[in-house]
DNA sequence: TATTTGTACTTGCAAAATGCAAGCGAATTT
DNA sequence: AAATTCGCTTGCATTTTGCAAGTACAAATA
């Protein structure tokens, strides 16, 4: 797998590790819905190829940003969902958003939803970690 | 050049820009050193591939996040430096950082530096965009 | 003035990553 | 028992990356 690293610094670092085109959206994606199965992250409209997932999935699980869990209703499926490590790029993912409220042109249903999050950034985060943190 | 969309996700399409291994790396190293040079960006440390780092740069001008200008010396030199865009930047860089020293091992000095960050983020972050935004 | 050096790239080619389509084994449904 | 769902894997074409060498122009040097 991805096991190169570059220099020490931790742009770097992280960049070695979900820097790459796909890993933040599945990250983004267990973010809105918490916990997810392989086919959902096929469906989330980004058209991700089946063994990209696989292996961004593996990456992310390696470096211990999500974890597998048992589906409670059927031994066929998986669910993902964000440990406290995968939790914690919240911020990240937040000033990603703020930046592109601001330069990009997004659907206005993405500017409404920021519109929030503007209002009271620490709270905002504060209260989604805690969600986020919930067992399910 | 690099011109596909996915979907019209704030975080998709900031990826689409500058999600790749290089493109931050150029974006904190002018953070850093406020403007470089072509021969800056090769010798700071990295290792970039100068034909990579070509087709970034010419990326991130072209999506208005860095520009050129006249070196003060010399016709043959040419300088880089961040737009109001790119030093915009700023808070997801920092946010990166901050959760690399929570989760990743850095070296001491990098964990030093980034201490001052964590006492006043807010404060931090108003006095470098001024700094950087300071005509040179 | 001629020549060498520095600077910002470009080019060619091999290696790696990505993307697409089909396939596969185990679990579940019919 | 057969068909379908689910989470992947595999094979192969396309794209991107990485390395090394080369080029064009400006500037310094002889």
């Amino acid at each position: 797998m991805d096991t190169k690293k570059r220099s020490d610094c931790p742009i770097s670092c992280s960049l070695d590790i979900w820097g790459d085109k796909w890993s933040l959206l599945i990250v983004r994606d267990l973010m809105f819905a918490k916990q997810c199965t392989y086919g959902d992250f096929l469906k989330s409209g980004e058209k991700i190829a089946t063994n990209i997932l696989a292996t961004r999935l593996q990456m992310l699980e390696e470096n211990g940003i999500v974890a597998k869990l048992n589906h409670p209703d059927s031994k066929a499926k998986v669910l993902y969902k964000l440990t406290q490590k995968g939790i914690d790029l919240l911020p990240v993912m937040i000033e990603i958003n703020l930046w592109a409220d601001k330069y990009l042109t997004l659907p206005a249903e993405q500017k409404a939803l920021l519109k929030e999050v503007k209002k009271n950034k620490e709270a905002f985060i504060k209260t989604r970690i805690k969600e986020l943190k919930e067992t399910s």
